[in-house]
DNA sequence: GCCGATTGGTTCAATCTTAAACCATCTCGC
DNA sequence: GCGAGATGGTTTAAGATTGAACCAATCGGC
């Protein structure tokens, strides 16, 4: 019986992310970011449109439309009408959101990474390319 | 340069657990329970004590009280005083609880197995394998 | 035994999330 | 063109989440 239970397999995973998002969030903080909007913040670069984000995301468009407002209040995100199609808005990070960003993604990297340790290279790698089967 | 950004795991992981749980709430909700509900449910079984659920499932205690509560007037989870500790509460199943539960967590299997079926049978026990060592 | 520190759980109030309804713009077919 | 439907985004109001403060019971050292 080689199938293996997939909700556990779910729930496993999903506990292993949130202890570790759990852990670096404080320090998120510190940079002025709550976890979520660092992850709207990584992902604008390639979605720069609030509906992409939404999908993108995996939540609803209030969601965003408020995320983003905080985001642009605090100065690290840039909110342009799209020429092209008036309804849209084009995101793009400030220099000081590309900041954030990045230092809040080394914070994730960091405390991942420890985990990630105790993989081998080859381990690591087979894991990153099995997940970018599934989530494809 | 064999090393793999943790945080583009981490975040890929995050949206592939995500997009499947959002496909699955709907059918979820049909069984009278919430996302979180069904995954504090699975939980019970190994940890009956709302203290022990709140760090298992990284969510703070009013959290846990809250759903616990909700759960039990839809009479899915029974919640008795610890004889042997005045302060704890022991919760358990009820047969409707049980039964939502089984449910609930073979549609999450449903749901994510199709995800998985992408992967060969040594794959998945390989995934599973490399899961467990990290979230140990 | 008794007192301070810890732990389990709840309450409250402030904040966050989000479904529903909405407006503006665009697209497609005529 | 023009009108019906689709799409992008916001508002609002209702419900969910959670930090802080709290009470009750236990534990540990004396």
């Amino acid at each position: 019986m080689p199938k293996i239970d997939a909700a556990k397999v779910w729930s496993l995973n999903y506990q292993l992310l949130m202890t570790v998002i759990t852990a670096v969030a404080p320090a998120i903080a510190d940079l002025g970011l709550e976890t979520k909007e660092l992850f709207l913040l990584a992902e604008v670069d390639e979605h720069p449109h609030p509906a992409e984000l939404a999908a993108k995301l995996c939540m609803p468009k209030p969601t965003v439309t408020v995320n983003v407002k905080r985001l642009e209040d605090a100065g690290f995100l840039r909110r342009d009408i799209d020429r092209a199609d008036l309804r849209r808005h084009r995101l793009s990070l400030t220099p000081s959101g590309r900041q954030a960003m990045t230092k809040g993604l080394a914070l994730v990297s960091h405390a991942f990474g420890e985990r990630l340790g105790r993989l081998s290279a080859a381990e690591q790698a087979q894991l990153k390319g099995l997940l970018e089967k599934l989530a494809g």
